[in-house]
DNA sequence: TCTCATTCCTAGCGCAGCTAGAATTGCAGA
DNA sequence: TCTGCAATTCTAGCTGCGCTAGGAATGAGA
């Protein structure tokens, strides 16, 4: 009992030590980096232990993906309740989202770009998942005003994330960011 | 003199020809299934042809890329000169952004996702794209009120992009999809 | 100490992007 | 018309990818 206990226990390690190292890998080398093989060399166990926790690479780089969305609700959260007024909350929420684009590149890839299978918006989407929606939907909800402040959270959050993802690929002008950022809570906090 | 015409002509032919080729396969079986092998099979010349005509498999896609930012402009062109009143030729710039990439999956793919070294916002970025946002910034314009026109429709034109981006990786609610694009609209039309 | 199930690794498959060097083609001058 | 040469194109193969079959090693229980 107590030995299948323990071996169980380093299972769950080794799992966590496959994506811990994925996603160290990835920020340090972006994603193209991170094949089985280097991966497996890290972590120090041959390739075929990484299809015995994972169906394929694609479900390890959802899973660093999970994270992703967990780190990124505990940075909202702790942002837009660090904020004084509504306005100032959803303006550090923002920010906050932004800053983490920026200071995980290869994480928001595997967030938005590369983790495509995740379920969202169902019942059954991870917790996580809702956990960050729902910052969001605290943030922007005093201005729903007559809209349903889900949908309203949903284009606030679409417009957010289209700011981020055209500036990260250079589709935007760089020194116009703060300026935008701006116009975004302009746009959302006026009726 | 002439021959060398003809062939520098027959090269061009070639050059598009792959172009066309690649844009169709990746629309009909998506970008996995464009292999330079494939390609090469398809055009019907061996794969170190292709390399003849582009560095790489990357810059066959960029190519594919920036014909699609011309269609994009074009449809974008068509729909907001077919509207009568300003409210309604923003409202039909955004539907045919939308439904742009809905009808051309793989080429907005190609567009946002894998073409990530065309050059945008530049003095060098190709006339296309710039004719492109033209056609955002026409749309946008008129309520830019005190902001700084440009700067304004990089705003909205990023949340539109959320909005399809976020969307089409099932994001967002698929059956809220008109209503947020209203709530869009009304955000960048009321001062 | 032996048996056997579990765990893990070695080796290799098919396919990817890409390229070196051979083979072919077709123009130009005799 | 024939020959030499340069440009073009192809054959064959390199390295590395995700993934897996099957054998070796490990360790708990009799």
């Amino acid at each position: 009992m107590s030995i299948q206990q323990r071996r169980e226990r380093e299972r769950a390690q080794r799992h966590q030590l496959i994506i811990t190292t994925a996603r160290e890998l990835a920020e340090a080398e972006g994603w193209d980096a991170v094949t089985t093989r280097r991966l497996a060399e890290r972590i120090e166990y041959s390739q075929p232990v990484l299809y015995s926790h994972f169906a394929n690479k694609d479900a390890i780089v959802a899973a660093v993906a999970v994270e992703g969305f967990a780190d990124l609700g505990e940075a909202l959260h702790a942002a837009r309740t660090g904020a004084g007024s509504p306005a100032e909350a959803l303006a550090a929420t923002l920010r906050a989202y932004e800053g983490f684009a920026e200071r995980n590149p290869a994480l928001f890839d595997a967030m938005f770009t590369l983790a495509i299978d995740l379920p969202f918006g169902t019942a059954d989407s991870p917790a996580v998942l809702k956990r960050a929606f729902g910052e969001l939907l605290a943030a922007f909800e005093p201005w729903a005003g007559e809209q349903d402040p889900e949908t309203f959270t949903e284009v606030g959050w679409s417009a957010l994330h289209g700011l981020v993802v055209l500036a990260r690929s250079g589709r935007l002008r760089p020194d116009q960011r703060d300026q935008r950022l701006a116009i975004l809570v302009d746009r959302f906090t006026t009726a």
